[in-house]
DNA sequence: CTAATAGTGTCTTTAAGACATTATGAA
DNA sequence: TTCATAATGTCTTAAAGACACTATTAG
């Protein structure tokens, strides 16, 4: 079978034994996790539901480059493991949830997106319960804290021939937490004509935010958005138990704008199975409990 | 502003002067490219339309490893370019056209995917009209040839319990070109539960492929499929004027299934602008030809 | 009783699916 | 005239949007 041999008369099996890496300079690939939850805010009447805020978790820099600033957790890539591996390891390290949601985004691959050396991003989104998950106190200097989302598109500019589009939207994104308030725009521009497509993100500016990681954070928000119509990723954000409501509450959020009961139990009513139990205590009536419905 | 110090006393500036990579393994990060395209069957009847095919470009390899199997188009990820670059290079090396649509789909990161050291495959799909493309001549030993593309989805078993679910799903692909036939089984393994959610993409058998590529063209292909009912991203397969039914055989051939005209019209009629012209000496009555729509 | 949410009914609007009918050019 | 595709009309079915009405609880 594999007994081919190539111009220089080697099998396969001898080539290999025989093989040494060039010395031509490699790049190091880290994985940055954007880790997302849903929270509440805190409630200002009684018997109103509380509203829920997407969450982020960040960890301030200890050291150079970037000190100070916020950055996405995240670590190198080693020898014997996928992407995969090490986002679950440093996902593992980060909080002390096993088994979340996980999905690859997209590999940043600027060579002066840090500015140390040449470092590849591939980026992967996690989707927690908050109710079961712990952020691991940092082991080093550095703090972990969650930080609220809030992602704007708004188109700034378009030109439009007879064969080509160009749009500009500009992407503003707000991180607020208790302590700290961080934001950034990015420039999304896209240029679509019969000579080819492009389409290129740039931070215009970033206020708090380490690296590209405001980029990361945008495309993440958009993927999220995205999915969350045609998928149940949703519902890796949802506790055991849960209202209809509050599901409702969770696309409302994330999707940035308000949808209407009927419609929306109809869609994604589906999603989820009736339970016994109901909630209680709530100054109104009671609202029936459900748990994910694995489809 | 940046006169931070951390805490060996060190402004940013001062630090990054200072720095040197550490002497840590690092991947090797190539791009491979899947270049899809359409190509007309050989009609069998004078006036029959021909039948549509997708393609993909392949290389034979002229040395080890996987000596005389067939891989995707691809290089190594160069010091000072982004992998975007890098596939914007490898697609002009390998065909003389300029500015095909470009998209980044995944990063394959399996340590021992290449048998000789520790490379990461950074992959990107490119949709090229058939009709300003030249697959440029092999400039060394090595030659390049389009094969017909098929791939079904095939569902092996499910296993579903109250709180999880597992699938096992065969891809099979096909790959044909007028002197080779290749071909692949990959077993999608998908389980979810509350304990987290795993998807695994294993090849199973992969006859005339080299590397995992067989995997890398099957997630193409899903997400060629995927996308072409909500975006317009097919129009970027087709020639400078097309006629509708043209445009539909391109959603058919990739979704691997019949559409029906009126709706199929009334969806994607305009994502196309009609021209004056139209189709003549075909044995049957005219078609009005459309030119894409800038959107 | 009241404030507030829960849950459902139904009318309207829009899109998708499935055929059927008429139109037209080349051999 | 015939073959084969072009182009469109329309009936049916299903989904989405919008709103209104009734039901229930704690206080």
């Amino acid at each position: 079978m594999s007994e081919l041999r190539d111009k220089n008369g080697l099998t396969e099996k001898e080539f290999l034994a025989a093989y040494r890496p060039g010395d031509y300079e490699k790049p190091s690939v880290a994985v940055d996790m954007v880790i997302f939850t849903i929270m509440d805010k805190d409630a200002d009447n009684y018997r109103r539901l509380p509203e829920k805020e997407l969450k982020v978790l960040l960890i301030q820099r200890g050291g150079h480059p970037y000190l100070g600033k916020w950055a996405l957790p995240g670590g190198f890539v080693e020898p014997d493991e996928t992407t995969e591996q090490a986002a679950e390891r440093e996902l593992a390290e980060e909080t002390a949830a096993e088994g979340l949601y996980l999905e690859q985004l997209y590999t940043f691959s600027d060579p002066h997106r840090d500015p140390r050396t040449w470092v590849m991003s591939c980026s992967y989104m996690a989707l927690a319960d908050s109710s079961r998950i712990n952020v691991r106190a940092g082991d080093d200097a550095r703090s972990a804290e969650w930080f609220t989302v809030s992602l704007e598109e708004k188109l700034i500019e378009e030109n439009r021939t007879g064969d080509s589009v160009k749009k500009k939207t500009a992407l503003n994104l707000v991180l607020s937490s208790a302590q700290n308030s961080l934001c950034a725009e990015i420039i999304q521009e896209q240029c679509r004509s019969s000579s080819g497509t492009k389409n290129t993100y740039k931070i215009s500016s970033s206020d708090g935010i380490a690296f590209d990681h405001a980029k990361i954070i945008a495309y993440a928000v958009q993927r999220l958005r995205g999915k969350i119509e045609y998928t149940d990723i949703a519902l890796n954000l949802m506790p055991e138990l849960f209202t209809l409501t509050q599901l409702q509450q969770v696309y409302e959020v994330i999707l940035g704008r308000e949808l209407i009961k009927a419609p929306f139990r109809r869609k994604y009513g589906i999603l989820a199975e009736p339970t016994e139990k109901t909630t209680s205590d709530e100054g109104h009536r009671p609202s029936r409990l459900f748990r994910r419905r694995w489809l």
